[in-house]
DNA sequence: GAATATACTTAGAAGGGTCGAT
DNA sequence: ATCGACCCTTCTAAGTATATTC
């Protein structure tokens, strides 16, 4: 069977449409929420067999998670200045004019320190209104007391008990707060660092062929020579199909052909120029300038860059949010604190600071970039191009490759998606003092762009990454990786399908085993088995615990009772937050058994409670590596993808269908395991609008086939009766008809008032007489005429043209409106089908590009229709398939 | 064994570039 | 040649997974 169907009403596969709303979620048919929900309380669980051992299926109130706040500490009032992270970034500031450090604001600290105590505080109502389909975990400060979750681990059996992860009191993982270990500045870090950071560094001294590798290594940097025609590289790869300058393209490494390393060392070495910094904070000119209360403010560099991290944001819709506001604000005027403006003006009430000037002038800026010639626009970008051209590639193993993101994240608001609780907060200006290299231990060490010291350099060839920093708002790890279109990254990215492709053949056994311990009596594996049928059956993320300080967002192992609503006699709706806050929604009928446990799994819980109280990623994981080696819970999301994917273009693609058939046949397949994986985008604004032309347009056509077969008829009674002619357009009424013909004769007048006025003025330019407005006069008339004309035609059946034509050329010119017709009705279905569902997702990463070759091979379309550039440089290996090469 | 650290993949928004219609 | 819709790239946030530490 294949991944998606199990549901036996009709196969299709169970989508996870969007939220809400518009109606094209329910795949299903018809869904509509039912009103009747958990009716089933009632029912008697017959087989109810954990009841033994678990007889108090006390739920381990997972109370929310929530790591705790980075900086939380210092609840007294002001003294932020003392916070101890301020003090590193602020040092650096003194050595670096402009370059605003300043930002030493620890993220918003005190504050809502929601101590534990006050979450004990929290009254259950809080959790009272179970219906409100909004989950806020609100709750957040709240502990639940471990109650009989301590009693019921002993009653489990050992292999039974609640993980504790999931207990209140143990709620979630904290991030690290970030530390300013900057303290020992000036050392010479490099290798020192290395050494004390326990890290594996085993790299140290590896062995490796240096040698060979150097010299190669500096002969590619020469590219510029080989590509005039001597190639230093000895590879012997490079044929001379240099011919035009590809010198970028220069010889792909064939790594799919190659011999497999062993996995972990992911390089011999590694040269490369560390990041690009960018460039230090300009004051803005002194006669722009904010206002607090109506007054101008006159702020130093420090805290006007920081105003202008949201004076640009003034008209989005972060600044509508209170919490971004707040964030912002907080952190801002830790900022003022330390640099305050001129005339001390005390900056306290967001209300009266008005970021406007501040705002146009940035407008103003970009429409003066914008207005700039195309030479000069050129001569910017080439000016940044060669600036930057160096940071773009890497030597890995002496080969050229391109490197992702070199360029270091600027400074700015962090912009936390959904109810993300930093949202807003400053997020600093990264020196090299912040930053780890890793590098080949015999490559030069480069030399950051502005001042100042890399942190560490290392030398581990076990990981890919280039650089890294912890981000201070989150705590999070940044790294510079290779593009997407390198080895490496295509390296795991082949790897990545074979591991899907591999399980095709475990995932009956799989199935079967889990359908099994859908009615183990361990609970544990009872709830570990439904996890595994939804996440093979619907694609769900595996779901990992969350921190404190992040949105509040779930995947399946971190379901909540109150994402899931059981409606008899078989259907279940989700409802939550998913990844990047984007709402899951999907009522999906399910096995009994299934519908049985989760109804088991509710029992005697709150909304907030864990619903699978026993199960963890790491467990889940864990047993999915001893059902097949490597297999993770991502993977079948993978593995769906694709096999829907395949599955849908194999049934959907007829032989003989036109190309721009074959394109749309593609898009389905590809919005449907869109749609299946829940990927989606905000629908643009002007969605509506765009709409009603494109039919616009097609009723246009329309209108012009009904004229020319009106003309046919005219010619001869004969053509009445062809049977092609018969059809009506349905979508043209008379009254369009009308507005229609007005609209074109408006058009056309306009038309001819413009050549005319161009006429003249050649003329004139010719040093001849301009034409006089009579003639003018005429050709309106003339217009008008053919449009009276039109009027009287309407409604004989009848019409005739203006300058007469042979019989076969209308019908020819028939026939290919039909085509044009038959194809815009196919684009306007695709497009409205699609305006919430974004393809490229999954293209980029859930679906194995060889399917897409092999299909464009069997059926004679050009892979650039569907894939972009870089989709065609992020799979080189794909693209040689054999054209009957199946998933 | 939980918490944390690390490294890598997956994700939507924003903004810029491109391309087709006029 | 201009304009605007849309496609693509860039950016960086937010996941997954597993190793390491306490």
């Amino acid at each position: 069977m294949s991944p998606v169907d199990f549901d036996s009403d009709d196969d299709k596969p169970l989508r996870a449409p969007n939220g809400g709303s518009n109606g094209h979620h329910h795949p299903n048919g018809n869904g509509h929420v039912p009103t009747q929900q958990r009716a089933l309380s009632s029912m008697s669980d017959d087989e109810m067999p954990l009841a033994t051992q678990d007889s108090s299926p006390l739920p381990a109130t997972r109370t929310l998670k929530r790591k705790k706040p980075v900086y939380a500490e210092s609840s007294s009032d002001d003294s932020e200045d003392d916070t101890p992270l301020a003090a590193t970034p602020a040092k650096v500031a003194v050595a670096m004019p402009g370059a605003i450090q300043a930002t030493t604001v620890p993220a918003n600290g005190k504050g809502k320190a929601k101590s534990n105590v006050s979450k004990a505080a929290v009254s259950d109502d809080e959790y009272a209104d179970s219906d409100a389909p909004k989950r806020k975990r609100a709750a957040k400060p709240k502990a639940k007391p471990p109650k009989k979750k301590v009693k019921q681990e002993s009653s489990d059996d050992d292999d039974d008990k609640p993980l504790a992860a999931k207990k209140p009191s143990t709620s979630r993982k904290r991030k690290v707060k970030v530390e300013s270990d900057v303290e020992s500045d000036d050392e010479p870090i490099a290798k020192k660092a290395a050494a004390k950071k326990p890290r594996k560094v085993k790299s140290e001294e590896t062995e490796k062929p240096p040698a060979k590798v150097k010299a190669e290594a500096n002969g590619s940097a020469t590219v510029k020579a080989e590509a005039n025609g001597s190639p230093v590289k000895g590879k012997g790869k490079k044929k001379e199909k240099e011919k035009k300058e590809d010198e970028e393209q220069e010889e792909v490494f064939r790594w799919w052909d190659a011999d497999a390393g062993d996995g972990s060392v992911k390089w011999q070495t590694l040269e490369h120029n560390g990041v690009i910094f960018p460039p230090p904070y300009e004051s803005l000119p002194p006669n722009v300038k904010m206002k607090y209360n109506g007054k101008e403010l006159d702020l130093p560099p420090a805290s006007e860059e920081v105003a202008g991290f949201y004076a640009a944001l003034i008209e989005s819709d972060h600044a509508k949010d209170a919490k971004f506001n707040e964030n912002f604000f907080n952190d801002w005027k830790t900022v003022l604190k330390k640099y305050p403006p001129l005339d001390n003006t005390k900056v306290t009430n967001f209300d009266l600071c008005d970021f406007r000037p501040m705002f146009e002038y940035f407008e103003a800026e970009k429409a003066k970039k914008k207005a700039l010639s195309a030479a000069e626009k050129k001569e910017l970008k080439k000016i940044k191009d060669d600036m930057e051209a160096k940071y773009t590639t890497c030597l890995l193993d002496g080969r050229k490759e391109k490197v992702g993101n070199f360029r270091v994240e600027p400074p700015g608001l962090f912009r936390g998606r959904g109810e993300h609780p930093k949202k807003g907060a400053l997020k600093f200006r990264v020196r090299p003092e912040d930053i780890s290299l890793n590098i080949g231990d015999n490559a030069p060490v480069p030399v950051p762009n502005i001042p100042g010291k890399w942190k560490e350099v290392i030398h581990d060839n076990t990981v890919t990454w280039l650089a890294t920093w912890t981000e201070n708002v989150n705590g999070n790890h940044k790294y510079v990786f290779l593009a997407a279109g390198s080895s490496l990254k295509g390296q795991s990215d082949m790897i990545k399908f074979e591991k899907a492709r591999e399980l095709k053949n475990h995932v009956d056994k799989i199935r079967q085993n889990y359908t099994q311990d859908l009615k183990s009596k361990v609970m544990a594996d009872r709830q570990r088995a439904t996890t595994m049928y939804f996440i093979d059956k619907l694609a769900l993320r595996a779901g990992n615990e969350k921190g404190e300080d992040e949105a509040d967002t779930v995947g399946c192992c971190s379901l909540r009772c109150e994402h899931v609503t059981l409606e008899a006699p078989n259907f279940i709706i989700f409802d939550f937050l998913g990844k990047d806050s984007i709402r899951y929604y999907n009522r999906v009928p399910v096995d009994a058994q299934v519908f049985k446990n989760i109804r088991i799994f509710k029992e005697n819980k709150s909304d907030n409670d864990s619903l699978f109280d026993r199960v963890n990623t790491t467990g889940l994981n864990k047993h999915l590596q001893s059902e097949m080696k490597g297999l993770t819970a991502k993977v079948f999301r993978t593995f769906n993808a694709s096999s829907t994917f395949q599955r849908l273009l194999d049934e959907n693609t007829l032989e003989n269908a036109t190309l721009q058939e074959k394109l749309n046949a593609y898009n389905k397949a590809n919005r449907e395991v869109a749609i299946l994986c829940n990927h989606r985008r905000t629908v643009p604004k002007t969605h509506e609008q765009s709409m009603e032309k494109v039919r616009d347009k097609q009723r246009g056509l329309k209108y012009d086939r009904m004229k020319l077969r009106h003309v046919l008829f005219k010619m001869d009674k004969k053509f009445r009766k062809k049977a092609e002619y018969q059809e009506d357009e349905s979508d043209i009424d008379d009254e369009w008809i009308v507005s229609h013909e007005e609209d074109k004769m408006a058009k056309e007048i306009e038309k001819a008032e413009k050549k005319f006025a161009k006429e003249n003025e050649k003329l004139t330019d010719d040093g001849k007489e301009a034409q006089d407005d009579s003639e003018l006069k005429d050709r309106i008339a003339n217009i008008k005429a053919e449009f009276k004309r039109l009027a009287k035609e309407r409604g004989t059946g009848e019409a005739e043209l203006t300058r007469e034509k042979p019989a076969e050329k209308i019908e020819e010119a028939i026939q290919k409106l039909t085509e044009k017709i038959k194809a815009s009705k196919l684009q306007i279905i695709d497009r409205d089908e699609g305006k919430e569902v974004a393809l490229g997702t999954s293209k980029i990463n859930y679906l194995d590009p060889r399917i897409t070759a092999a299909w464009c091979k069997i059926h004679d379309v050009p892979v650039e229709k569907l894939f972009s550039k870089t989709l065609i440089v992020k799979f080189p290996w794909a693209m040689e398939v054999e054209e009957d090469w199946k998933f």
